[in-house]
DNA sequence: GTCATCTATTGACACGGTGTCAATAGTCTT
DNA sequence: AAGACTATTGACACCGTGTCAATAGATGAC
């Protein structure tokens, strides 16, 4: 436990007998409570680590109430999951009209510009401490989820409606592989940036040329 | 709960008496009795949803005799993760003469069948605990590495020993491929079988065909 | 200002999971 | 066949979750 210890409730109250123990709050406004209490806890520890009872010491609240809100633990969880990763409305950068080859070299440039730039501490997380710090992760699906949107105007197929998640899910596999690129260019120094680069735009364009097409 | 129901083990014994209803066995067959029984659980459901109770009725035997042997679940299951994630020498073996094409084919099958029945104790890994658990984490390393050379192996790049740690960088990034292709595959269940595996072996090649020899 | 009503909130309960440990009972030795 | 050794058991204490009837803070009526 950090902050919060022994006596409860976030916004301490003193030892004033003029408000009553039990603080009665409109559903609305109790709710925001506890999900912000367990926003963070969450944030701070893995789910299994986090107690109902944690959270309800937080929100200075009976443990129960968390149920009444929420249904259950799990509920709660996902709730705070879903916030964490909306999609934040980030404008992606333009990319250039030209041949297919081109706006591959690009779209990879840029990744690598922005792993560059942006990235330090980003790709620091994917090595060791990908739940430990879900504030960052959460920047990272965010991230992801725009990259991914990138990804489908640079290759063309913004066009192609039919298997659109599938087609999300093969670049959300391949923005890995840019990841796990850019931790061994800028971490772990094994790789240069056009070695990785080549790496990117190669595997990029047989995805798109083979294995987009047989879905 | 799965197969084994009410009455025990897995090893049905008729209600012959002449068998002793406590069955004795040495320590070792009994922990590799245990383990075995754990590692079918646990690979068909995930960590949380295996209770301690489960692996004890499937191995017909009392719930402290897991402790006994393992200390506690925890423990057994990271012996489990540590013996699925270790690839076998029986594998690298059974690479087949052949084409590089068709060297590909077999790594890429391989790779996806030690998915599938690693099947949801892999799934534990990428969404929970990974950088909390240095043991666990120490494991799928160790597992990483052996992948690595088991692709070094397959793509017939066993005797360039010129940029050997180069290579290695390119297999480290592409098992993440495989990773999180293996995400969609199983857990998202965005993708098939072969639409992954079309996308893996496609990668696979040009990696070697393309990204490599610009090392 | 007081009362009645509504409902937000509580706390005790049942249940299921884990790890511990003294007691028990196979098996092996002599 | 008796005794020693130890594999195995089962009950116990503890912790976490979800439920639900009871409680008490607020609100509106008069």
């Amino acid at each position: 436990m950090a902050a919060v210890d022994a006596d409860g409730p976030n916004t301490v109250i003193p030892d004033d007998r003029t408000e009553p123990r039990r603080q009665r709050l409109s559903p609305d406004e109790r709710r925001q409570q506890i999900f912000e209490c367990a926003q963070k806890l969450f944030n701070e520890r893995a789910y299994e680590d986090v107690s109902a009872t944690d959270i309800a010491a937080a929100a200075g609240v009976a443990r129960g109430l968390i149920n009444h809100y929420f249904g259950n633990k799990r509920e709660l969880y996902l709730e705070v999951i879903k916030v964490n990763s909306t999609v934040s409305e980030v404008a992606v950068a333009k990319l250039p009209d030209g041949s297919f080859e081109e706006r591959v070299e690009v779209a990879v440039a840029w990744f690598l510009d922005s792993l560059e730039t942006s990235g330090a501490s980003w790709l620091a997380l994917g090595s060791g401490s990908i739940g430990r710090d879900p504030d960052l992760e959460k920047i990272l699906i965010a991230a992801e989820n725009d990259s991914i949107e990138l990804l489908i105007d640079a290759t063309g197929l913004a066009e192609r409606t039919k298997n659109r998640e599938q087609i999300r899910a093969m670049f959300r596999i391949y923005t890995q592989l840019v990841r796990s690129g850019g931790r061994e260019w800028l971490l772990r120094k094994t790789l240069t940036r056009p070695q990785v680069h080549t790496l990117l735009a190669s595997t990029l364009r047989v995805i798109v040329t083979e294995a987009v097409p047989a879905i």
